[in-house]
DNA sequence: CTTGACAGGGAACACTTGTTCTGATATTAT
DNA sequence: ATAATATCAGAACAAGTGTTCCCTGTCAAG
């Protein structure tokens, strides 16, 4: 019952159904897992199929056609996040419209396993290396919840009223304070009143690609 | 072609076989659709599931059971990154082994926008801040593709033989001398002779997920 | 009225597909 | 070695499933 390890032969039959699903959004019957597999039997596959079924990785609808489901374990299901603008330190986050663009330049595909279900984020460009502090570089995307409270702990994006700037930090309510704590544990919190500083969202992921604008930007800089 | 109104039984369907595939994961069959919207014969599901295909609405994949998909196929397939073990400085990061576990747990999902077609890539989840000066933070999780040349202006891990340490920063090779720029531009760079340093793999994605477990790291700091 | 396009119904056909049965081979425990 | 178990292969079967053909009915244009 519990986890024991695959047999090879069981993680490419997974591996595959897997890709299967992901690239044509329907499961695979068991002699396309076969001809896949190189099983020439229709009863080795069904009979490993029942093995990965019963470690929990896929459930079988029986007597259904490719009726396969990927285990709750597995959920690799995509979420479809909508990039909808920049962040940088001297303007207000921008919020997703009402009509999001689904483009395929304007979206971010991420899994379940890693944002969850998906509701109400949005993701951000970051320019600029103003969000060094949260050690958050310029190119970097953000996917953010739209909200206007968090809780503490969070990291969130903050608008500061004074100073018409906006900045990405863990944010602590203590007392009758704002602490705005940076991410890099090498600089200090800042402190700020309540009524001075607006909360627009919180940070989920950070994502970075290595890219070769990174590459050359810092090449210029050597 | 364009997008004419659907009959009110070619609403149904579509919502039928919308909710039956967000229910089951995989799509109904005709003769499942016909009963549910109650239609008696296959052949005039048929010929709805053409007029849907017809207005872009599915597509149909010939003489494939269940082989309808919705909308478009913005589909983008999946890339499984198995997660095999731990980067910190005091140690050369390990190698995936010719046996990867496919276990839930140790795999990351990306997308192939992402991160390509994912041929020799493998993550490694991040411990402590000594990689603090590439920007990259205790819990990160970055994903490497494995080699042991790196491009000029490639964020690669490095193998310092001379500290034994492993280090995340951009490499070049200037004459006879290797720079090694740390992705903090507030940060100085670093100069080794060649012979010191071993090249370990390029890094191609940083993730950082936003949990509780750094909230809860932050306030015991704070 | 006739014609044609459109929508629906029923049945038959051929292929697909999950299941099951029998047996062979490999591995492990006794 | 012997038995038990796990894994695999091939074949056959029954049910599932997409496709196709022929038919009926409606409705608007000619």
């Amino acid at each position: 019952m519990a986890q024991s390890k695959l047999s090879s032969r069981q993680e490419d039959m997974l591996r595959f159904i897997t890709n299967f699903i992901s690239q044509n959004s329907y499961p695979p019957t068991i002699r396309e897992i076969g001809k896949a597999c190189h099983i020439t039997s229709t009863s080795v596959v069904n009979y490993n199929l029942n093995k990965l079924e019963e470690e929990g990785y896929i459930s079988r609808m029986m007597r259904v056609s490719r009726g396969i489901q990927l285990g709750k374990n597995n959920i690799s299901s995509l979420v479809q996040i909508p990039l909808v603008g920049r962040i940088f330190a001297s303007a207000p986050v921008p919020f997703p419209e009402a009509s999001v663009s689904y483009a395929p330049d304007e979206i971010i595909n991420l899994t379940q396993d890693i944002v969850g279900d998906g509701k109400g984020l949005f993701a951000l460009e970051v320019r600029g290396d103003s969000m060094i502090d949260a050690m958050i570089n310029d190119g970097d995307f953000v996917i953010m919840k739209q909200q206007v409270q968090v809780n503490n702990g969070d990291l969130a994006a903050i608008w500061l009223i004074d100073s018409e700037e906006t900045t990405l930090k863990y944010f602590y309510l203590e007392d009758d304070k704002v602490r705005l704590q940076p991410a890099n544990p090498t600089m200090d919190a800042i402190y700020a009143h309540p009524s001075t500083v607006r909360i627009q969202g919180k940070v989920m992921v950070i994502l970075r690609q290595i890219s070769d604008e990174i590459k050359t930007s810092l090449k210029t800089n050597g």
